[in-house]
DNA sequence: AGTATCTCCTGCGTGC
DNA sequence: TGCACGCAGGAGATAC
């Protein structure tokens, strides 16, 4: 369940060993993800060398760049990377056979292979000629949670007369980018907002609260995850996500860690919300 | 424009 | 043991 703090760990993974490298070849075993993977696209990275990895949102961005002898040169596109909710990479020997669900491998000079699983196929692998901050399922996003472009003053700016709850509200990326379910039930349950609350009721004071809470959280996660990447290179790919303490999160019924209160377990737009009814107002 | 609902997909846990 | 079912989850698409 790939979150902001999973997709960052990954990205710090698998960046030193596939930055600067040169692609072998892109091997589309099954391009059926959430889009259609482009079947283009190994004609176009084939014998190019991949630039620095990035990351807006949980989208991961990977250069793609002409090659002139054995070095790189000038951007020719970026591969759109999302893990969607069942997606992992690993990397893994270039002779490694595929195992269940391993659809996509970008083969590298260096002999290694980095590989997407991706039982549930909502993920995505896309490619872009024009600035990735340009592509439509970019340009829209709102700031990076952990940028100083997200702070209180912001979040209640944009939560006013807005009647949305406000867990929803933090999860629409139109607002902030990276805060999924879990960290979202998480960061309200620090601040002690009800999920349910509208936004534009939040008050200023709350919101600088929550956008703290909100980093801390990720920011910890991202730690967490930090500890594993050893894991990355000839492993299952999967860090060793949900390390951090969750105090809600998959706790419904269970007691309240502050008040013992048992935790009330809600659906809010389909998604499992988790809360103190005692702290949390 | 803002809000609510639907949708993609497979694996797993549960209850019969 | 097998089957039906509900649920998990990111976020774009669609409807109101």
């Amino acid at each position: 369940m790939p979150e902001l703090p999973e997709v960052e760990t990954t990205r710090r993974g698998i960046a030193p060993h596939v930055e600067h490298q040169k692609i072998k070849q892109l091997v589309i075993r099954d391009g059926r993800l959430r889009w259609p993977v482009p079947a283009v696209l190994p004609g176009l990275v084939k014998n190019k060398h991949i630039g620095e990895i990035s990351r807006r949102g949980k989208y991961l961005l990977i250069p793609v760049l002409e090659s002139k002898g054995k070095n790189q040169g000038e951007l020719i596109g970026n591969m759109l990377v999302h893990l969607g909710m069942s997606g992992s990479m690993s990397l893994v020997g270039s002779q490694e056979k595929p195992k269940k669900h391993d659809h996509i491998d970008l083969v590298m000079a260096n002999n290694k292979t980095l590989r997407l699983n991706d039982p549930r196929r909502f993920g995505a692998w896309l490619w872009t000629t024009e600035p990735y901050e340009e592509h439509e399922l970019i340009s829209h996003l709102g700031p990076e949670p952990l940028s100083d472009d997200f702070d209180g003053e912001y979040l209640w700016q944009k939560a006013r007369k807005r009647k949305a709850p406000i867990k929803q509200f933090i999860m629409d990326s139109k607002i902030v980018v990276g805060v999924g379910n879990i960290y979202a039930n998480e960061s309200l349950f620090l601040s002690s907002i009800h999920p349910k609350l509208a936004a534009g009721k939040v008050s200023k004071a709350r919101c600088e609260v929550l956008v703290q809470h909100i980093k801390t959280v990720l920011a910890k996660a991202i730690e967490a995850g930090g500890t594993t990447l050893k894991d990355f290179v000839g492993g299952d790919g999967k860090p060793g996500y949900f390390q951090q303490q969750l105090f809600v999160y998959g706790r419904g019924g269970e007691p309240c860690v502050t008040c013992d209160e048992f935790l009330k377990e809600i659906r809010l737009g389909q998604r499992t919300t988790v809360f103190c009814r005692q702290c949390q107002k």
